[in-house]
DNA sequence: GCAGCGTGCTTCTAGACAGCATGTC
DNA sequence: CTAGAAGCACGCTGC
């Protein structure tokens, strides 16, 4: 089928002929043919890189020309970015919202299209955002990931309140292949379109003692170094591919990419200013050995680099000027980043209790990243057998295997009752039976369709709980959210989590940063840091000094001592980041990276919050110390800079270079004018602070500093960030 | 006596969603 | 359960 004849608006339409499209891909036309443009729900489960977002952009295009709204679900935030920057400029208005970057709400809803992520759709819901009964289609990205145990139940429920709320509203899933379209499919009454093809050829391998063993050849890799996983890798990139090398830890992805960067020898110098400006923004050793790789040509990714210097090794890979990184899974599920050829180094990852295989759809995630559509002639996915005979069973185990099926996560307690709280608290249930009948529209009924199932125990006893706790009153066979309830719900916490906070407040303990933190590093929100060996000397070292402070107490026996010391590391690391300890120094004492750092702020502030608002209804006495808590935690500051990052454009580093200096409160800054502060702060951001504490700025014609309209394009909420970038760079 | 190397033992291990307030020159 | 890389202490060897 031809774009010319399509019936999809023209800005569209030549978006796609500028950039070469001019003919739908095969499974795109058969999605086409199974009627989307007539409002018919579709699961598109075909492999990565084959086209499905087009699929769904022309179906939003569709409806938003008919007057209709779009909602593209993404489960990952990154995702989130990338879909809105794709979207964007196609004639159509876009907007994105996750949980650190969002148009304010009124104005999110203007949108013909909002990109958000599946827990900010629910907070959405739970908040009762009212242009989300304008939704007309509801795109599923990645929708496979319902059977995820974590974050599956969310999704699930996601698609089932949308659809409660509007029978009408048009679905179109989008799914890798999985093992059991069809039931995923006839629960959303959709039409399937399943299909293998791919736009670049895949090859998929095993490599054992110096060639790859594909299905009905054989490839010699000539044997560069003494490490196989290398030859691999600069096999690809002498004939001018790129390389993904997968492995399973974050130390082995470093080792590789030091490894890597040794023996590649390139001779462009188009390497140095990304390498720069990562070394020139480090601030840890580890942005010091990413600079090294980079400048050899290869770079490793995880979870511990800084945001800035994961951009960075994504870009410099792009534009092909990094030739091979090494990664951890960030990059399986992540960002679109296709390479020649994808090595699956380890497919055995570490677990409790031993190595565990890694599931056949996340190695079908990874090999789907090999061959650039018009870039490579082919795509080449390897897995490296360790020995002789997982040269037969690779093939069986993953190339040859199915993917798993997907199922509904929707029956474990723990993900139900933060989920049937929001089914009363929002008014979609008012009564047992209203949630019984809601979960009958899920999928896990769907699945369970004739059977016997456990769902309606599970419900009582949840439901049980939620009153039990206060979160829910039940007169005359009504359930009703209780204020308590309301707030835990539309916090988006845990009702666990909620649980432990208050049962800490409830005890009305006096006052200690220490207690806060610990407490919420307790609850099953927050992920706590690994605990090593030697950190038990470290950390009991520290309560020695300070267990007199803590809410929760020192646990009596051994029962949970591990858990309990992890618990009290990451408070530990936390304290420090509010006692404005270096990232550096952060980094080293608690051996994580600065994206590590940022993660476990970031989950803290959102608790502390929590943590505040419930101390309003608990123990109001405590609100106010919390707050202010929250400030020093979000910023990493001490209690005495608070005046001065209520500025904008203030962050740890400048205010802590103006305290210094002896300027302490915004009034301080007023005084001195725009022409003392200069040297401290640089004349731009001088003039934008004095500007903001009230003093005149006649030196800077453009004082369009005080605050801006609605913004056009969306907005980071302000975090703590740039600190993370060690100095600042303005 | 000591640098350099090999051996064997110990240690360690991926990722990442979510709150909020909102009027105005 | 289905592991393997890196770091380290130690001891041997060769000069």
């Amino acid at each position: 089928m031809k774009v010319i004849d399509l019936p999809i608006p023209e800005p569209l339409k030549k978006s796609y002929t500028v950039r070469g499209i001019e003919a739908l891909y095969p499974p795109q036309d058969e999605a086409v043919r199974s009627g989307i443009f007539e409002g018919k729900n579709l699961l598109c489960a075909i492999p990565t890189a084959s086209g499905k977002t087009i699929v769904a952009e022309m179906a939003m295009h569709r409806q938003v020309a008919e007057g209709g709204k779009c909602l593209y679900i993404v489960p990952l935030r990154a995702l989130a970015t990338e879909k809105y920057e794709d979207f964007s400029g196609k004639g159509l208005s876009v907007g994105v919202a996750t949980g650190d970057l969002d148009r304010r709400d009124a104005y999110l809803g203007r949108n013909d299209i909002v990109v958000a992520t599946s827990e900010k759709v629910d907070s959405l819901l739970r908040n009762k955002a009212q242009w989300l009964a304008e939704i007309t289609l509801v795109v599923v990205d990645e929708c496979h990931l319902i059977g995820s145990e974590d974050r599956g139940a969310t999704l699930e429920m996601v698609i089932a309140k949308l659809r409660h709320n509007n029978p009408q509203i048009q679905v179109i899933a989008l799914s890798a292949t999985v093992g059991n379209p069809g039931a995923l499919a006839g629960w959303l009454d959709a039409e399937l379109v399943t299909s293998e093809w791919r736009p670049v050829d895949l090859r998929e391998g095993v490599y054992w003692q110096g060639q790859i063993h594909f299905d009905n050849h054989t490839r010699k890799i000539p044997a560069g170094s003494k490490d196989d996983d290398l030859n691999l890798c600069l096999d690809t990139i002498a004939e001018g591919g790129q390389c993904l090398v997968f492995v399973n830890s974050r130390r082995n992805a470093e080792a590789f990419a030091k490894r890597a960067a040794s023996k590649l020898k390139l001779s462009e110098t188009t390497l140095e200013s990304a390498a720069d400006r990562i070394d020139r923004g480090a601030s840890t050793e580890l942005g010091r050995t990413l600079a090294r790789c980079v400048k050899g040509g290869a770079a490793f990714h995880h979870a511990g680099l800084a945001a800035a210097e994961r951009h960075e090794v994504e870009d410099g890979f792009r534009k092909g000027a990094i030739k091979v990184i090494s990664s951890t899974p960030t990059l399986a599920a992540g960002l679109n980043l296709p390479a020649r050829r994808v090595i699956v180094r380890d497919y055995l990852r570490f677990s409790q209790g031993g190595m565990v295989r890694i599931p056949v759809g996340e190695y079908k995630q990874m090999a789907g990243r090999a061959g650039r559509p018009h870039l490579d002639p082919y795509g080449e996915a390897v897995l490296i057998a360790k020995r002789e005979n997982d040269r037969e069973g690779l093939f069986e185990t993953y190339i040859e295997a199915p993917p798993e099926e997907v199922h509904s996560q929707c029956n474990a307690e723990n993900a139900l009752r933060s989920h049937i709280l929001s089914l009363i608290t929002t008014g979609f249930a008012r009564s047992r039976t209203d949630v019984l009948a809601f979960m009958e529209t899920t999928f896990y009924a769907y699945e369970h369709q004739g059977r016997r199932s456990t769902i309606q125990e599970t419900v009582e006893r949840v439901v049980d709980d939620l009153v039990a706790a206060e979160m829910i009153d039940e007169l005359d066979g009504w359930l009703e959210g209780t204020k308590y309830g309301n707030l835990v719900s539309r916090l988006y916490i845990d009702p666990r989590t909620a649980e432990a906070i208050v049962d800490g407040l409830r005890q009305r303990p006096p006052y200690a940063d220490v207690g806060v933190l610990e407490l919420l590093c307790e609850t099953p929100d927050m992920l706590t840091l690994f605990l090593r060996k030697d950190d038990y000397e470290f950390v009991d070292r520290f309560l020695a000094e300070r267990r007199d402070e803590l809410w929760t107490g020192v646990p009596y026996g051994y029962d949970d001592l591990e858990g309990f010391f992890q618990s009290v590391k990451t408070t530990m690391l936390l304290l420090n980041w509010a006692e404005e300890v270096t990232d550096e120094m952060i980094c080293e004492r608690f051996n994580v990276g600065p994206g590590d750092i940022h993660n476990k702020v970031e989950t803290a502030v959102w608790l502390i919050h929590a943590t505040s608002r419930l101390a309003h209804l608990f123990s109001p006495e405590l609100e106010e110390p919390i707050a202010e808590l929250e400030i020093r935690v979000k910023h990493g500051i001490k209690r005495e800079l608070l005046p001065l990052i209520k500025l904008r454009g203030i962050g740890r580093v400048r205010a802590r270079r103006l305290f210094n200096a002896g300027l302490t409160t915004p009034e301080d800054l007023k005084a001195a004018g725009v022409r003392k502060l200069s040297p401290v702060l640089g004349e731009k951001i001088a003039a934008r602070v004095v500007a903001q504490a009230g003093g005149k700025v006649e030196e800077i014609p453009d004082a369009e500093t005080v605050d801006e309209p609605i913004p056009e394009t969306p907005v980071e909420h302000q975090t703590s960030l740039s600190a993370f970038g060690g100095t600042e760079n303005e």
